[in-house]
DNA sequence: TCCGATTTAATCGGATCCGATTTATATAGG
DNA sequence: CCTATATAAATCGGATCCGATTAAATCGGA
């Protein structure tokens, strides 16, 4: 190869925004760590609870749609929940198909437990700051799950 | 317990800031797994190759600052890469406790290949907009990781 | 020089995440 | 009624991601 060959001028990894997300979701983990490991859960299992104490007694499938999980990765999550106790899982009797799953008054508390636990401080963004940008990311995520498979996007 | 016991009312999952960047980053995966998919490699592996493309010959440790992984995940990630021909593994002659990672031709190659199908188009945000909300998740993640261990945060 | 402390990768086990398949149940058409 | 199709959950294998530990090499102070 010619070693003069001039390097193209790509955008810089840096600037990628898929990769400030990941790399904030990586940042995400790391911060609740310690604030999740004192309540005996970890981040998916914590979201599961949280949806699940909004929305109680729901499918599998209507809790992995709010969660964008499906059940492959859903359905350990919870057995494991159901085994430290926070959830009850059952087949629904109108049709044996779906599971139902519902919160313990274990997996209540522990969810309002946790509520005193946030993070907002830890962003460092005023409040405004901070609804504007989760509105953003989230005007983001909705647009790349519906984006058309396009060759030249 | 009490049936009729009020619930508090907490902030819902959906407004979350957490959940709002842990969702994005599976819409990514999901809109990238096809592209990525024909390359050949997994989006962290891609990243890799784009952070060995932008400096070339750098030790585990110093792309792992780069990737914000360390060396266990970074390891077999590596080792992977090597044995698909993207790029070389060697221990440094003046210090054999650190590997330099070093691209291949095949290595430049692909990532001057994958340059051309990106995801910008996906997100739906005019170039201004794309710019302004990169820098505000970014900003968002140096925080996090910087954030002192605060029990009231 | 010598040996304990430090540094760097690598290894290991546990928990996602996902594509693909399987199992069980429900539904619809003849 | 009976079967072909559809649907929901579960299972399985591969690839991260991480905390904890290990192995090897280097460094530094007595």
């Amino acid at each position: 190869m010619d070693a003069s060959a001039p390097k193209p001028n790509y955008p810089k990894l840096a600037d990628f925004m898929c990769f400030a997300v990941y790399s904030t979701n990586l940042a995400y983990g790391r911060a609740y760590k310690p604030i999740l490991e004192a309540l005996g859960v970890t981040y998916t299992q914590w979201i599961a609870i949280v949806a699940l104490w909004e929305d109680d007694h729901q499918t599998v499938s209507t809790l992995g749609e709010k969660l964008f999980l499906e059940s492959n990765t859903l359905t350990p999550i919870l057995k494991k929940l159901e085994t430290l106790g926070y959830l009850r899982r059952e087949r629904d009797p109108k049709d044996e198909r779906q599971v139902i799953v519902s919160l313990t008054q274990a997996g209540r508390a522990l969810r309002e437990q946790g509520a005193q636990k946030t993070l907002v401080k830890a962003t460092g963004l005023e409040p405004e700051e901070f609804r504007v940008l989760q509105k953003a990311i989230v005007k983001l995520r909705t647009n790349l799950l519906h984006h058309a498979a396009d060759p030249a996007d």
